[in-house]
RNA sequence: UCCCCGGUAGCUCAAUGGCAGAGCAUUCGGCUGUUAACCGAAGGGUUGUUGGUUCGAGUCCAACCCGGGGAGCCA
């Protein structure tokens, strides 16, 4: 088992590049399987798997013997011919002639057959080795880089925002307290606010990173800690905002299905439902939700927020996510500009993903007159000490401007098809789970 | 915080109020290409906790603990 240095170490992702060479790989032993005289070892790199092939009169006998002893997520590298082969899970085979033990692993918790998700999540830091989860993990980072290349190549300037905060974003959620020295400080709930400020200084902003509601929500859409992109545009109105949101979220999901459509297939997700994600969304208004809610049998006071259920019926009506605009003016965040035409209803918009996988982007234009966001602070009782610095891009140079936030763990939920937000963030943070 | 469901071997689950079971995992053996491989054998249990009903409780009752799903809130 004496190692060849001059051999090339492959990545399994690349294997294809290496058919009829010998090469090395370094990796773990995913599963086993064995006859009298054959083994064969699904090794895992952390790029992809492949079927080892090691038949017992052609390896000598000590490497044979010591295959045997490998249990499942052993360390190991193994080096051998790679071939093409449709038996093999990756359609890449190694016949295998040499072996090194890095180490035998202890007796692993997750086996191949199924397990609850309460053992899951206590060893999330080995689940994340499962395929499905990487696939999810892989499909996430997919969503980020596109959502840097796309916001980039817009010239927008990354611009992170503050995690520790004087005061509430938006005064609405249960914010997470911490001591700032002699003072109380809160993780932030949005960079939405410190987005703004950005925006009048470098016009198109975004920031990506991590938020914390303190919310005891207990829903298969919630988390308490979640990651969210939030673009800024100064001088851009609702409209602006919503083109903004569609040819983003096209953008992510075209990128999803040309670089992780094995991944999907992994998932078993119904590609067709992605690919009819394209532009132009539909745009209904709160009142012709309200309607269409009533034409399934519910009915609902105007005023009302709409739940996760109403929110399933309306984007159930459309095969790719639709806008929801205009909500009442009660309802919604204090920075919300007013309709001039009908001071009732915002120039929000929230956007619905399809499957009921519910809001995935919540934004619209922001007041910019001075008056009107005291007057709101007020009304929504927000301390205005606090918000002394947010009131200052009303008095120097205010501009219209707008912007959204999505929530990047409900967009890889959506698109990967998952039934729990849980699955789409490598460590989740749930009400009763700090660990691991 | 409220409503519904659940807790039995390391894991996933069975068991009419009457001897505590299976598959997977582990260990040992077998198998000439396996696909969550298969075949044979072995080890593995304070049935979430406490109390109650009963000749007898995994099973029925009460309280509590833990978990899951949903509501509210939101991304």
């Amino acid at each position: 088992m004496g190692g060849n240095i001059w051999m090339e170490r492959v990545y399994l992702n690349k294997i294809g590049e290496h058919v009829g060479k010998e090469v090395e790989i370094k990796g773990w032993l995913y599963n086993k399987r064995s006859s009298g005289r054959i083994q064969f070892l699904i090794i895992r790199d952390g790029t992809d798997l492949i079927q080892g092939v090691l038949v017992r009169d052609e390896v000598p006998t000590e490497v044979f013997e010591a295959a045997k002893t490998l249990t499942q997520e052993s360390s190991l590298i193994v080096r051998g011919v790679v071939h093409e082969d449709e038996r093999s899970v990756s359609g890449y085979e190694m016949t295998i002639t040499d072996l090194e033990i890095v180490q035998i692993a202890e007796e692993y918790p997750i086996t191949p057959k199924e397990h609850g998700v309460d053992f899951l999540l206590d060893r999330r830091h080995l689940w994340l080795r499962s395929q499905k989860q990487h696939a999810v993990m892989l499909v996430r980072n997919e969503i980020i880089k596109a959502s840097r290349r796309f916001f980039d190549d817009r010239d927008f300037i990354l611009m992170d925002a503050p995690i520790l905060t004087p005061a509430a974003c938006e005064g609405t959620t249960t914010l997470f307290e911490t001591d700032y020295f002699e003072e109380k400080a809160y993780l932030s709930q949005s960079g939405q606010l410190y987005m703004e400020a950005a925006a009048m200084a470098f016009g198109k902003v975004y920031c990506f990173g991590p938020t914390f509601r303190a919310e005891k929500s207990k829903t298969r859409r919630h988390l308490m800690e979640f990651w969210m992109i939030e673009p800024e545009v100064a001088f851009a109105d609702m409209e602006d905002n919503m083109q903004l949101q569609e040819d983003y979220v096209c953008y992510i999901v075209q990128q999803v299905l040309q670089n992780r459509r094995k991944e999907l297939e992994i998932l078993e997700r119904d590609i067709s439902k992605l690919e009819a994600v394209v532009a132009p969304f539909p745009r209904i208004s709160y009142d012709e939700a309200l309607e269409i809610l009533r034409k399934n049998g519910v009915e609902k006071e105007w005023g009302e927020d709409l739940g996760g259920g109403d929110e399933t019926i309306i984007a159930n009506q459309f095969d790719r996510p639709v806008f929801v605009h205009r909500y009442p003016t009660e309802i919604k965040a204090f920075y919300m500009k007013p309709d001039p035409e009908r001071p009732e209803v915002v120039l929000g918009s929230d956007l619905l993903a399809p499957e009921g996988y519910g809001e995935i982007i919540g934004g619209g234009e922001r007041i910019s007159d001075p008056e009107l966001i005291m007057q709101r602070l007020r009304e929504h009782n927000l301390p205005e000490e606090d918000y002394a610095w947010y009131l200052d891009l009303r008095r120097y140079g205010t501009v219209p401007h707008s912007g959204f936030g999505m929530g990047l763990e409900r967009a890889v939920s959506w698109i990967c098809g998952l039934s729990h937000l849980r699955e789409a963030i490598p460590f989740p943070r749930l009400i009763n789970r700090l660990y691991p």
